[in-house]
DNA sequence: ACCTGAACACCGTTCAAGT
DNA sequence: ACCTGAACACCGTTCAAGT
């Protein structure tokens, strides 16, 4: 039969389990029960559980897409990057986190940094600048997401006995367009920068 | 003697393991060994671990100062509120990760935000872009904090063969002004908005 | 080579008992 | 009112044993 335990069948069920549970839910031992084996077969496969939380960010990490298109103008590869990234933060919610938590130095981690620095380096902007220029997009790209989760959601209910006004005021209902703003605001801020 | 177990005495104690052995560290049984008392007596003085670590956020966010002073720009005002900001993630690396997995609704974490707000609103930007432009600033300010956890470590090392030129690469050195160059971008950008 | 089950050293938290 | 100790339901992981 075709349920051989394997890697991938384990990368799977653990994207899959922390999708609809949420990160913190995902444990070795539930994996294994997911997976109709024993705890410790999964060891066989993934030497412990924060390889396996790597893993899962590679696993996730495939899925972005930084066009290399020369007929494209550099914010414009930039910008559908970084959109490919919030799709990826969409389907998979345990993205960021897994993002800030796991620290992997293989290729698949590496290639969309260079990627984004050679688009930098392409349009014009030299060694120093292109790193902070890459720090400011890559910046606003995280911030903006890590804040759905936290600012809107933590800001839902208010102290005291006021109304709540906040959560319509934060995130105006539109965050595709709450997100193209800001990264307007900062590809725009580049070129002027370039041109400047 | 002055060794009564206290909320703020639990709090202090939390925070001072957390800064010094990191989040993961930090256990209920462990910071009672730390302040000499058994595990269960710190429910006395806090509900329960999640409220531990919402207290320890609203503890470190007393810290945090964003000017009202009207002798000030409103950029200079949000400068100073964002470097402040900084300041927090430098003496508590905890922080960040804090702000990201507590959701609290106390004054304490929503007058940040309502000041940063009220600052939009001065110098003249309306609802919708008020809120845009706080998300725009907060996501830059949040995303470069992040990077300097994820982003430079993760990438000290290279894969492959290939020298590791990347550590230098990303984050020139001086991460202050690493930080100011992305933040002079965000607000400039804003403060064309507001002209255009 | 792969899977298993018992075991170890941890967790947060409940509950009954002490003062 | 506050502290304690044993206990429960979890963790990740090691190790010896099975196939």
């Amino acid at each position: 039969m075709g349920n051989t335990l394997t890697r991938t069948r384990v990368l799977d069920g653990a994207v899959k389990l922390a999708d609809e549970q949420g990160l913190p839910a995902l444990s070795m031992r539930k994996l294994a029960a997911e997976l109709g084996v024993e705890a410790m077969s999964l060891y066989n496969h993934v030497p412990s559980k924060a390889a396996l939380l790597s893993g899962m960010l590679e696993w996730m990490l495939a899925a972005l897409d930084i066009p290399a298109d020369p007929e494209l103008t550099w914010t414009e590869r930039l910008r559908r990057g970084a959109t490919s990234f919030l799709a990826i933060h969409r389907s998979h919610p345990s993205f960021i986190q897994l993002l800030t938590s796991q620290h992997i130095h293989t290729g698949s981690a590496l290639a969309p940094t260079e990627a984004v620095l050679r688009i930098f380096r392409q349009a014009g902007f030299d060694g120093p600048d292109a790193s902070r220029a890459y720090q400011a997009l890559i910046g606003y790209v995280l911030g903006f997401i890590l804040q759905q989760d936290v600012g809107t959601i933590g800001l839902t209910c208010c102290g005291q006995g006021q109304a709540c006004a906040h959560a319509s005021l934060l995130g105006s209902g539109d965050t595709e367009a709450d997100f193209q703003f800001g990264l307007d605001l900062v590809l725009r801020g580049l070129e002027a920068k370039l041109a400047g």
